[in-house]
DNA sequence: GCGACCCGAGACCAGTCGGTCCCATCCAAC
DNA sequence: GTTGGATGGGACCGACTGGTCTCGGGTCGC
């Protein structure tokens, strides 16, 4: 690999902190140069622009993000602790991951108005995050696991919101009660609600 | 009322949705000067800094939502029912609110890192709204119309994470489903895990 | 209607913003 | 070891930032 290649990732590895702590607007070049030991012009050579660079920052930050928030889910056979473990996962493995909270939250917040750019990359990240729960739920109504009057796009989309309503808050709180309550909510809904019943005596509910 | 305190709340009035929208950092003075109509000297006559006067933004951009949020509520004589109408007016009476989404959330978010002033108003303001939705609750739950075993405060606290998430989620995504759900959603359990059984047999549940 | 005070305009300020560019140096292929 | 391109430093730029101050006009109480 190119030593420039090296230093581009390097750039990206310690401004993706930066921009999700700060915000679009509120990361100065001054903060990059600082958080990364490079003078403007050393910045400059390998990103076309703070945006390009905040872009890739992004895509570092929620790739770090979707990795802890999926891991050790894969070998998981039933889907509803599949979904369990996914749900746990938030508000366990938050390790590891880029400082300043959800990217996904700070970004959509943060570009709001005004950066469509960073927007379309925060809705493809969401977008991606939901298809995948998806997936797993539609995969698991097909196997019999889960009830067949689910919807997968409503249970990822009920997941998603839950989960970044509450880490906002427990953020705001430093205090992570309402992370946890929502966890419990949601397992227990998942529980309740979605794991298909043992097929007993009739196998249709209602 | 003098002329300059008139003057005053107009600034505010109009500087609200571009704080809202925009954020303490990306909202520029000459941004506040184009809404406002006045002259720099014209504003800072009022307000001794740009904090201030974002802090008197978010106040009533907050108040409004507030207001919003709670209309129509304190005549509805059941808990369970006032709960669920409380929801809805999260969904449904967004006019007249301060644009660019939900103040607290924007808030929260942009001052996540580095406005201690405008956290901490965040701050009581996740807390004004919590308090006063488990207020409600727990008068509820000692007039017997939500079981025993629900805890307010953390009934207040799934309630406000939820709709918080799935409004971010509906503004990223420019659709109303995700809020669309967890109105739903939230009336589904409030209907099945919090409204007290009637009493017909036994009066305990569990 | 006069006088005092309140008010808003706008020139001005230093500092910082994102961005450009040229040059010295470093590295790597030959 | 030499050479040519890749790399990073840092001076420089114009625009814009939040904030100050003064001055003329408007508004008020009397």
């Amino acid at each position: 690999m190119r030593k420039g290649e090296q230093t581009r990732q390097e750039i990206v590895r310690k401004a993706a902190p930066i921009f999700n702590q700060k915000g679009y607007d509120g990361a100065a070049l001054s903060d990059l140069m600082r958080a990364t030991g490079l003078e403007k012009g050393g910045i400059y050579r390998h990103f076309a622009s703070k945006q390009e660079l905040a872009e890739d920052a992004f895509d570092y930050a929620w790739k770090l993000a979707m990795d802890r928030r999926f891991e050790g889910t894969e070998l998981i056979p039933n889907t509803v602790d599949r979904l369990k473990q996914i749900v746990r996962n938030f508000r366990d493995r938050r390790t590891g991951v880029v400082p300043g909270g959800c990217p996904l939250l700070n970004t959509a917040i943060d570009s709001d108005d005004g950066n469509p750019k960073l927007r379309a990359k925060a809705r493809q990240a969401l977008s991606s995050w939901l298809d995948r729960m998806e997936s797993i739920a539609e995969a698991g109504r097909r196997r019999g696991e889960i009830r067949s009057d689910v919807d997968s796009g409503e249970l990822a989309t009920l997941i998603a919101s839950t989960l970044e309503g509450s880490h906002m808050m427990s953020r705001l709180q430093k205090n992570e009660e309402p992370r946890d309550l929502a966890v419990r909510h949601l397992e227990e809904y998942l529980e309740t609600k979605v794991r298909a019943r043992k097929a007993k005596a009739g196998a249709d509910q209602s």
